[in-house]
DNA sequence: GTCTATAAGTGGATAGAC
DNA sequence: GTCTATCCACTTATAGAC
């Protein structure tokens, strides 16, 4: 007991961090599968020793990770919902009505590591049947999320839909998925990538959105 | 030379088909890495020396097997083009249009394990970039044949479309493979993922569907 | 808390008998 | 064509030194 302040727990989670950090890129890049303990390790800057001192087992750190990357997510999105409605001025409402509900989804994954680690979450989640659970909780909780949004922007805009908020929130998220990955998929960029999302998003508001009578 | 006639290759034929479907039931379980040679051959009623007479590496097999299943889909498309442009008459286009898009998407992959094989070959696909540039072929082949049939569709039963035949193919596409997806992962029995894919691809038709001047 | 060393097991792949 | 036997690289995980 030298540490009477937490000093060490400081250090411990600072090391859980990095081993995360690392972690995640290497499932991103080569999947969980193929991503060694080994190195984990070595591109976080320790030996397996601290690993185990860490985490019971690679899944254990896994699961840790979706957790984290869910949290991450949701909480992007509820900051947005609340930053919306604790401004009675919303920006700009112009010829996009929908750009925020884009500017909320780039927030979490935008770019290839992002999209090559949620699609590794993914298909363990298709296989355990405890992270399936997860993972559907989480995008529940991301769905009514941006379906607050488009609520809120289209009263705030006067904007009538085709379809029920939750239905267009959906549909929202699974086109921004769809074209990020077959962005990535092409070898693009990170900002081709964000230019396709986009204008995929934007067909969808297109359809989404009742025509004003003009 | 005891084969004169390709006997023997008949029977190579056979023992490469039967690895291939062990492959494939393996690789959608526990995905590439997971399912090891050993594993493969067992099911297939075989020892590693087969395996290795008939594929240089594993992931030899794997690319063979993208193919097959590729070239699979592709074709089973194709033949509901074909079929749909020889009759001149149309099966009944009553309150749901497009559920002959419906009966297309279902042709290929619509059960668990399939869903689970689509999921792990694009996995793959977003790693590797040979394979990226394969699936994304494929991809455009199945949303081409797509198209030509939601176009001949729409034509004979004087429907009007709020965007373009490709999009809204595009489309139908990206929310069956959501849909299924997310149904695999509650644990959906495969009668009721076809249901719920179904749903969502009359949702999408609705909405892209232009109202008739009632 | 982190390190080294190592145990115990599994993987892909090859050689040669049948 | 398929089998058995085997090699070798590499993995997870643990034990114990520092």
């Amino acid at each position: 007991m030298t540490d009477v302040l937490g000093a060490t727990t400081r250090r411990r989670e600072a090391t859980r961090q990095k081993l995360l950090d690392a972690a995640a890129q290497l499932f991103a890049e080569e999947g969980l599968d193929a991503a060694s303990v080994e190195a984990i390790c070595e591109r976080a800057g320790f030996t397996r020793g601290a690993f185990y001192s860490n985490f019971e087992t690679k899944d254990e750190l896994f699961l840790e990770l979706c957790g984290r990357v869910a949290r991450a997510r949701v909480a992007a999105v509820r900051g947005r919902v609340a930053a919306l409605e604790g401004d009675a001025q919303f920006p700009p409402l112009t010829a996009d009505p929908l750009a925020i509900v884009r500017q909320i989804l780039e927030v979490t994954a935008d770019d290839r590591l992002g999209i090559l680690l949620m699609s590794e979450i993914r298909i363990n989640a298709l296989r355990n049947p405890q992270l399936g659970a997860a993972y559907l909780a989480q995008d529940a909780e991301l769905s009514e999320g941006v379906t607050q949004i488009v609520t809120d922007v289209a009263q705030a805009a006067g904007l009538k839909f085709r379809i029920p908020p939750a239905e267009a929130a959906r549909l929202m998220l699974t086109v921004w998925e769809s074209e990020a990955t077959r962005g990535v998929m092409s070898g693009a960029e990170d900002a081709e990538l964000s230019r396709r999302t986009s204008e995929g998003l934007a067909r969808v508001a297109q359809l989404i959105i009742e025509p004003p009578l003009a």
